[in-house]
DNA sequence: AATGAATGAGACTTCATTCAT
DNA sequence: GATGAATGAAGTCTCATTCAT
């Protein structure tokens, strides 16, 4: 089938190229986050795509390849989801919750993406060459992290944020915290929940809402009790503008 | 039957031991926070102890061993530590951050201990056997994690904390945030200064000192601004009783 | 899909990997005999065979399975001969001694195989699964020992065995006799010699020898030396008919 | 306890230390059958036996020096017991009869034992000198092997055994052949039971009563007695016992 | 582009045995 | 005589990667 068909058909033949090339990063992607990153083997992988050592060193020509090339996929359907996720919001801690929130849903329903992330921050962010990676995580918020600073600006203006934030460091501190948590209880997963008896996702939830209380102009302090589930997001907006 | 020369025999063979023991703990601390723990090998081991192959596995018959130990150790340490720093605290809010400042400073004067810890999240704590780490896990807050019922309770009850939090759920979450936080900032270390221009060691107090502001009961909506550093806390605690 | 380039290519490449495997399991064969299955290495293997470690074990993924690999060929081997050393016979008795022939010859001709299968009855024989083991001897005799008790029946009915034998025991304690002993006096070899002042050669025959007495209907009282010797065969035929 | 009892009594001192090397003894002796003799290590005799390396090596100095001493122990238990069962046999059938059924016996009641000495024949018996084996298993029938001839010479003169016997050869083969098939039937174990469906002990059995009819002078042929073709081999044969 | 074979370098462990006390 | 520590020498097996075809 292959070489008269390739012959043929540049077009074809991409679409091959592309083919086998997700082949292998699917199958790594799930080896990953099964067996952990350094101990899935590359005999692992080119079982899990069919495809040989030499074929599969064709599309990639290391083990470390395959791990950025994953990484890097993963950021750019992060960034995008981002955008549209935030999209809507209209207020500076709106803004900010919808990506705070957003983080909270991954955790719910890319728990293998966010574990992948959680090996990577522990094993290999430190290896690899800084540029590198900023070049690539500059991506995430593509106006760059200097938005951050505009958008708390813009929330203490329009109200809804504390007016003693500083706009420097606020969005890096509770982002990092956000995504520090989650990747946590991604690792631990199961483990954490038999330890505390709540599930990952309402921790990550309730650790949302504190930091809301702690960012938001007026901290509402009526009588609420845990918020937990994706409406914590709605009511807690609610109340800010009542 | 332990006759006096015996004894003395016994002690000194015991001091021995010990001597030994921590020389290779101490070599595998450092090359687990140098090289990573899966990219150790335990020729590097050896030669940092100076001890040989057969030497060492008397004293630890597997890697995973000296992975454990070296956990083992730590959590004790952490344990007796935090303890300490808890001490002092009055109200529920000040044992809290007590807790949560503790976590801070380690992040500033223990930072290999907090990256072995982000390592061992992400890469051994889904192998290991539950039980395992929860007894030992246990030890940690030795009243148990139960306890933190009680101080939230508590803590409500003295009016430093707000009344809608949830006893069940809050301090779980805050720790894991904090805890969550400090390691992905021990991971990424320097990566994370020169992408966000801030010491991590102030990134995580302004972690903390938003997250008190969402615990506390009178969120203080002062001109304050950011606050970072160990004095935070003071401050902080100042301004409540204001 | 197998074009012709292909197809040769692939004979080729299998031709190659035939060959190889043939090497690792000649060397290790004539190593097992000399200095025995489990005190010969690995790195004995390689040298002997001219692979590397790494090469050798894309063959073999364990030392094991070079020993169950040489086995099974053994069996293969002794039953195709089997066969053919039991195919001339017509009565029942003579297709016994046929057999028990075939195995003095082996003792003769076949040394080391019979050592071979020495150790491996007493040192592997029992860890392996049964059913590996069933399935396998089984081809030995490819009509099952189900078998041996027509056989039995047959002889006694041809007049040729005793009439008091009992069908369903007879072959399988005569064969495992023959076994015990062929492989006894393999692996005792020149000691058993020196000891006793016979070739075991010899001393398996005779034991045949006295197994035939026992078994055939007419027991000849006669003053007998013995009858060493593939020959011994044709003359009881020979004898039986008059 | 040790030092100074040991000073006041010779006679303590050296029950001690027979008790000592017992206790080894017999802790290897188990082991050596469940996990075959080159698997066991001294480490397992060691915690078998309660006893540290080094006191241990006080008495064996050598893994080798086990072995050996274990093989000895038993061929001088079986050599007091054989004779006591071959005691009071009269005729020269009935004594070797005796002493087949002894080994038959040892199958039952002793399964580790000869499945040690099938170990030992088919992994050491080759490595050890012969001289030392030699000294040894002359033992085992005191007056020697040589002892065979005049047993097989006595059966034919009282007219127990057939007596076309070769007294060099017959009792050699015949007590090899049962030591064999017993070795082999006890490696083997439950295999062959699966495999023949008889239980070992029938079918080591059923061998020594077709290897009786072989050596007895009238085998009792029951219904079929005639002995028509007899005359015709006996010539031939005869010749070279005259 | 694909394949099958090869492999260097090294991983972790084991074990019988010896010493100093 | 007993002990605990030490250890040399091997042992089996793994793995990312490269070549010749």
């Amino acid at each position: 089938m292959a070489t008269r068909t390739k012959a043929k058909l540049g077009t074809t033949y991409h679409q091959h190229r592309e083919r086998q090339r997700r082949r292998i990063l699917d199958a790594a992607r799930e080896l990953f986050d099964e067996r952990g990153i350094d101990r899935t083997t590359m005999a692992e992988v080119m079982a899990a795509s069919g495809l040989r050592a030499s074929t599969l060193y064709e599309y990639f020509s290391k083990k470390d390849d395959i791990v950025w090339a994953i990484f890097t996929d993963m950021l750019e359907e992060s960034s995008a989801r981002t955008k549209i996720a935030v999209g809507g919001a209209t207020t500076g801690l709106a803004k900010i919750m919808a990506l705070l929130e957003f983080m909270a849903d991954q955790l719910s329903n890319d728990l293998a993406k966010i574990r992948f992330m959680a090996q990577f921050d522990a094993m290999y962010a430190r290896d690899w060459p800084v540029e590198r990676l900023l070049t690539l995580e500059g991506q995430f918020s593509d106006s760059g992290f200097e938005a951050f600073r505009e958008l708390v600006i813009e929330g203490i203006a329009d109200g809804s944020l504390r007016p003693d934030l500083d706009p420097d460091l606020t969005l890096h501190a509770v982002i990092n915290a956000v995504v520090g948590t989650q990747r946590r209880l991604a690792s631990l997963g199961t483990k954490v929940e038999q330890e505390y008896g709540h599930s990952i996702d309402r921790l990550l939830r309730e650790t949302i809402r504190i930091l809301e209380f702690g960012l938001r102009a007026n901290a509402p302090t009526t009588s609420n009790g845990s918020t937990p589930g994706v409406k914590a997001r709605g009511r807690a907006k609610g109340k800010r503008t009542s």
